[in-house]
Parts: structure tokens; sequence; C-alpha cells
DNA sequence: GAGTTTGAAACT
DNA sequence: CAGTTTCAAACTC
């Protein structure tokens, strides 16, 4: 690893907080996205495209150290993924970083290299001899040399930690040993710096992962991590990690909508910092050096909105048995995200940093990330009570809530079921899927995520659904074997999409609605495979098939059509659409269900994302089922495999097909498509840059702007400095719209001024 | 915007 | 499982 000595970090100092440039090497795109780690056995499907998020994680990588430093923070803007080795792991790879602790410059592990996945996830890796983080953060295990690099050095004379974000092009594998020559390339390195805050510790055998929702690229967030010297190797540590909302931060929303979540681990308890706009959470972790104490993972929607979050924790962990680690992982699955958590049982309480809405205790997460080409932002939340948050995320399609996970007696869980003994469970184990999975949960109590068998959604649950907004509670219907067992422990009002089959993977899409406005004799019993035996009828509110798809049709909404409805296959309720005498909605909920029964029985496959994950060997992505098409080729829209952009495999059907790899007229449509979209980015580029500059013209120009009521509207009003009757060039201005890209301003008549259409 | 083509899903 | 029907989306003009 290079060495960043703290006279180049001197001579830096606008380097610092440079957010724009390192957001403009986070550009990567998709095809540069990282691949499966190696060590994940077998991919999981990938239902959908996801618009992947980034990652801001901090992973430790030691086992056991002492922390003597008091104060750690780093700064990396939004969306870059960290992962960060411990302090004195990073100083031992630093020649001029000074340990502040004399254990800590014992044993100094060696990173070997630093690898960045095109997630653009940094990733430190200890030395082989060592636990590496390999093993306890699989979502970290991705060391495929894409993406943004960061280095992290160590502390310097003046403690302050030097971060170098590197560019993505920035990969040769010199820089991972060590001897990479930093100044060689001066203006492809980002400094970071922490002002007199000692660099990054991170406890041992903890793995933090901080992430944020991130509005824009640009947005940068502090993260802080506060240690505090432990008693000894073995006893508790305290680690706090803070992560700001930097003030540059160019995010429009409220604070609910970008709700930075972090999440960490402290052993012990942390000194609540809690300045404005900063989120610290603790959490308490086992001392145990090779305990991993469970893994949390939480993903956070990469949807379109990068502000929805979705942070569930289940499962509990025995303090005292690590290897018998209970950890739940709780995978979910829409398609697009995919949510696997595991946490642990905390040994003592955690400790909520901050008296913020949004402040959040919150067990030690790793990212799933790395896995496939999805990215993840993993949160745990170690909440105390109330132990369920709601998220509301302003403009958003979907309401979020969290899950948490009971501070005290956390062991009844691992004790309680049964299942949970299941030696094949690995302890700290995460399921890792490939694909992103967008989970919204009911709130539950913390007592009821222990629960093994799942009730009803009665009064065990607690659905919020405060508007029309449609929630989704989407489970995970993949085999997932180290799982299954733990599947009983889901808290009640979760639905079950239990595996079944191999490779026949699907997914439970239940509107969060539909699951809390069902009355109760409407339970649809949940179908339960013989492998997937409960002790006590599950009881949910949609009825699985065996391969876990949650199903509708719409055969008895009174549609004249065969087709489902998007909305519906969706899961989610007509809204806005053009559905005719729909009955997909509320009022509707007893033929709903009946749709969904019928739908069930007849087939169970209806709903399963057409594309997904081929065979391993083949291409990433293809048709699950193949097409059919016979007149067109497959090289129109008309067939699904060209329609998502997918080269037809031996699933099709095809007559005539042309969508193969060395199809000359599929690559002469491929270059005309890639020009015109091209074409389309540049245009939408002129019209946004012409927008913009039309926009900065009416601010400046405009006597006074202020915000219409509606919304999207501009009110141009009149400067009182202008008389009602005199000449004003702006003054007959009236409220316009201001929607999208498009300025239209309309001038009086005696005001000549050029319209200005940017359409 | 209307008409045509197409193929997936439902149906038999 | 194969053939037929239906119909919304894609496509063309």
């Amino acid at each position: 690893m290079d060495v960043v000595s703290p006279e180049l970090n001197s001579l830096l100092p606008d380097e610092i907080m440079d957010t724009e440039s390192i957001a403009m090497e986070e550009e990567l795109p998709a095809e540069h996205l990282a691949a499966p780690p190696q060590s994940e056995p077998e991919p999981l499907q990938v239902p959908m495209e996801t618009e992947l998020p980034e990652i801001v994680s901090l992973c430790p990588a030691t086992t056991s150290m002492k922390m003597t430093s008091t104060d750690a923070q780093c700064s990396t803007s939004s969306g870059t993924q960290l992962l960060l080795a411990p302090s004195n792991l990073i100083s031992g790879t630093t020649t001029s970083a000074k340990t502040t602790g004399p254990a800590v410059t014992q044993n100094l592990p060696k990173i070997p290299s630093v690898t960045v996945p095109a997630n653009h996830q940094l990733i430190i890796n200890k030395l082989s001899g060592t636990p590496a983080v390999v093993s306890k953060s699989p979502g970290a295990a991705v060391l495929k040399p894409e993406g943004q690099k960061l280095l992290v050095a160590g502390l310097s004379k003046t403690g302050q930690p030097i971060m170098l974000a590197l560019p993505h092009t920035w990969n040769k594998p010199a820089t991972t040993q060590g001897t990479g020559d930093v100044k060689a390339q001066p203006t492809q390195i980002k400094l970071m710096t922490t002002v007199g805050k000692p660099v990054i510790a991170v406890s041992s055998g903890s793995q933090l992962m901080g992430s944020s929702t991130t509005l824009q690229a640009q947005q940068l967030k502090t993260l802080q991590f506060t240690k505090k010297a432990a008693v000894s190797t073995a006893g508790p540590m305290i680690t706090k990690l803070i992560i700001t909302k930097a003030l540059n931060n160019k995010g429009l929303s409220s604070p609910a909508s970008v709700a930075p979540v972090v999440t960490g681990r402290v052993v012990t308890q942390s000194t609540p910092v809690t300045p404005p706009r900063n989120i610290t959470f603790g959490e308490t972790i086992s001392t145990v050096p090779q305990n991993t104490s469970g893994n949390s993972k939480v993903a956070i929607s990469p949807l379109k909105s990068p502000s929805k979050l979705t942070v569930v924790s289940v499962a509990s962990q025995s303090p005292n048995s690590p290897q018998k680690s209970v950890t739940l992982p709780l995978s979910v699955a829409l398609g697009q995200q995919i949510l696997t958590v595991q946490q642990s049982a905390a040994t003592s309480p955690a400790k909520a940093g901050t008296s913020q809405s949004t402040a959040q205790t919150v067990k030690p997460v790793q990212t799933v990330g790395g896995v496939g080409t999805s990215q993840f932002k993993t949160i745990i939340p170690l909440t105390t009570p109330p132990n369920v948050q709601q998220i509301q995320v302003p403009g958003s399609r979907f309401h979020y809530v969290r899950l948490v996970t009971a501070t005290t007696g956390s062991s009844t869980a691992q004790s309680s079921g049964s299942t949970n003994t299941n030696p094949s469970i690995h302890p700290a184990k995460p399921v890792m899927m490939n694909a992103a999975v967008r989970m919204s949960v009911p709130i539950v109590s913390a007592q009821t995520i222990k629960q093994v068998v799942p009730k009803p959604l009665t009064s065990a649950a607690q659905v919020v659904t405060t508007s029309q907004t449609p929630q989704r509670l989407i489970m995970p219907a993949t085999h997932l074997p180290q799982i299954q067992p733990n599947l009983t422990s889901l808290p009640p009002g979760t639905v079950l999409a239990p595996a079944h089959g191999s490779g026949n993977m699907g997914y439970a899409v239940l509107p969060a609605p539909y699951v809390t406005q069902i009355p109760q004799p409407a339970f649809v019993t949940l179908t339960s495979s013989s492998t997937f035996s409960t002790a006590t009828p599950i009881q949910t509110q949609a009825r699985l098939s065996l391969n876990g798809q949650l199903q509708f049709t719409l055969s008895e909404f009174n549609l004249s059509s065969h087709r489902y409805c998007d909305c519906f296959a969706n899961g989610e309720f007509c809204n806005n659409c053009n559905c005719v005498n729909c009955f997909n909605n509320l009022d509707h909920e007893s033929e709903r269900l009946k749709a969904i029964k019928a739908c069930l029985d007849r087939n169970p496959v209806a709903f399963k994302p057409k594309i997904g994950k081929g065979k391993e060997g083949e291409s990433d992505r293809r048709h699950s089922k193949g097409c059919n098409c016979k007149k067109s080729g497959c090289l129109k829209n008309y067939c699904e495999c060209y329609e998502a952009k997918i080269m037809c495999s031996s699933m099709c059907k095809c007559m005539g097909c042309k969508n193969f790899e060395e199809s000359p007229e599929r690559k002469t449509l491929m270059h005309l498509a890639d020009a015109a979209e091209v074409r389309v980015l540049q245009q939408t580029a002129a019209k946004t840059k012409l927008s913009s500059q039309i926009s900065d013209l009416l601010t400046r120009t405009t006597p006074a702007i202020t915000s219409g009521g509606g919304k999207g509207f501009l009110e141009l009003k009149r400067s009182p400095e202008f008389a009602a009757d005199s000449p004003c060039r702006y003054g007959d201005m009236a409220v316009q719209s201001f929607s999208g890209f498009s300025i239209d301003l309309s001038v009086s008549s005696r005001s000549p001024v050029a319209k200005s259409g940017t359409k």
C-alpha cells in the first residue's frame, strides 16, 4: 500500500473534500460492476435490472486489537463504497504512520491488497494468515480490481489520517502492495483527511458498514468513528460511528428522505455526539476475537429514489456461543434489491448516540454487495425502544419501516426455535444474493421478531400504512438452505416465500396495504413446502406457491384482460393507471384475495421475473422461459429477449432468430441503438443545461421569485421597486409552470422578450 | 392517431 | 402438450 506522508497531505489541502471530482470518478458504467465473489457458492437470480446504489462501508478486518484512539473520522463522497481496515492495520502499512498504542504496533497486519470492485467498494484485505475480511464480510470478498480505489493511509505525524481516493482507472497491482507511486498520478488522487482526528479505527472483528442514501453523487458524507481505549484486548471497546452529511450536501430533500444510515458496532456504550445533521450510533458487539457477532445486512433500496431506505434486522445471537450464531438472514427480493440481514444479540445494550429522529443505533453491518452486479447499502439498526421506526420518504412511492431487534433477551430467539439449531447454519455467514431487493417490512415489535413461528397479522404485527402509497413486503423465495430453517423466525406479518425446488427462484411481493388491511378471516394460508415444515401453521396474507411466488390474477378483477395488470404484477395497488373498472385496490380486497389464490393455483410462476440470472457458465442474464418469436427474428421489441437487451438462449423456441452474439443484424441494430441512445443523452444533457441556465437567469434577473403554493411552480412577482404601471421588462410575468426541464416563459406582448422553450 | 403486426398468456 | 383465441404492446403509416 502506498504511503502518503503528512507532507504530501499538507501540500494538497484543496483536494480535501473535493467531492465533485470524486463523484465524477465514481461514474462507472454498469458493465463495470463487480462480479460475484468467488466465495459465493451459488449466485442467485437477478430478477430484474437493478439500479445500483453505492455504498459507504467500513469493514474492519482484524479480529482483535486495541484501540487507543478516541476519534476517527473519514470523509468520503457519498456513493463511494469504502471498506476500511482498522487503523492499526492501516498504520502498519504506512511508513509515516504513528501508532497510537503500543499494542497496535505489534503484529501489525499488512494489507496485501487493496481491491476495489466496480461498485466503488474499496476493500482492504488483510493478510491471508489472519481472519480475513472476506470470511466475515462476504460482500467484501469481491476483489475485482475495478472501480475506484481508495487507499487509506495511516496516521500522520499530526494525527491526521490520510485517505487516497483513487480513480477506478488506477488499478495497478503495485498499488495494492504499497509500492505505487502516489505522486506519479497526482491528478488522480484525492486526499481526504480528517482534521485533528485519528484515523479510522474499527474494532476488531466487527464489521462496520456505513451507508447513506444518496440524492446526488456530489453529496459528501462524513463518517466519524469514535473509539475509546479498551481496558484489555478482551475487554469491551467503544466504537462510535457517526455519519454526517457534509454541509455542501446538495441534497434537496428533507432529512427523512436522505436519512443517512450508518451501521457500526460498539462494544459497550458510546458517548453521544450529536452535532447537527449527524447520526451517531453504536452497537454492542461480542468481544470474542473470532466471533463475528453476526452480520447484519440491510439493503437500501437502490431504486430510482436513493432516498428509499429499508432497514431490517432479524435474528439474534447468543453472545456466548458465537458458533451457534443464529443469524437470520433475511433475504428479500424484489428483483432489484436483496436484503439480507444477520444480526447478533448484543451482550450489552446498545445505545443510541443522538437524539435525532434519524439517529440510529445499529448493529454491525456488512455489505452483501460485491455479489454479482449488485451494490448494497447495508444498515442495521440496533434501535432502542421504540423498536419500530417508520421511514417515510416524501415523494416516494413506498413507505419503509424498520424492523428492529430487541436489545435485551436476544438469546431467546436462538433457543426458542428448534429449527434454529440447524447445524447447517453458518454462524456468521450471510446469505448473499446477487440482486438487490427492496423490502418493506411491517413494523413489528422487537419481541415479535424473535418469535419462531410467524403469526397471522393481528395485533402482533403493527403495520403502519399511513397513506395510499403502496407498501411492499417482499420476501425471498430463493432456495437458501442456510436460511430456510430460520424462516420460521420471521416476525409476524412477514410474508414468507419458502424456497422450493432447485433453482426455481421466486419472490413474494406483497403490498403492505394488502397485508395490513385484509380482514383476519381473509387470510390466505401460506402453503408450506414439505421441506419447509413448521410446527405451527403459518398464516399470512398472501398465499404463496411452492416456489414462493405470490401471484395475482385479474380474472376476478372484472378486467377484460387475461394479462396481469402491471401494478398488480408488481404487487402494488393500481394507482393512476389506465385500468378500467379496476379491482386492484383496497376496496376489493376479497376479490383480490380470490384472484391471488386462483392465480397461484393456476400458474405459480406467472410473476416470476422473466429476466433472471442464467446458469453458471452462461451469460449473466437471460430469459427465464425464452421467447417464442416467429416473425420478428427476435430483433424487435416483440421479442422479450431483445426487449430485455439480452440474447436468445437455448431456452428460446424462436424461429429465425437473429438475436445471437454473432448475428450481423443484431450488431447493426445495436450500433444504431447505441448511436440513438447517445444522441438522446446528448440532447437530454443539452436540455438540462439550458434549463439550468434559464432558471439561473430567471433567478438573477427576476426581481423576486417566490415559490408558489403549488408543486413545482415558480411564481414570478413584480418587484416592489417597479411601479405597477411602470414599464417593466418582467412586470407582466405571471405564474409560470416549471416542470421538469422545461421552462416556458410567457411574456406579455408589450415585453417582447423571446420565449424560451427548452423542449 | 389509426391501423397493423406481433407474441405472450389464457384457453381448449 | 399442442393448437386456438385473445388482446395489449409494438410497430407502421
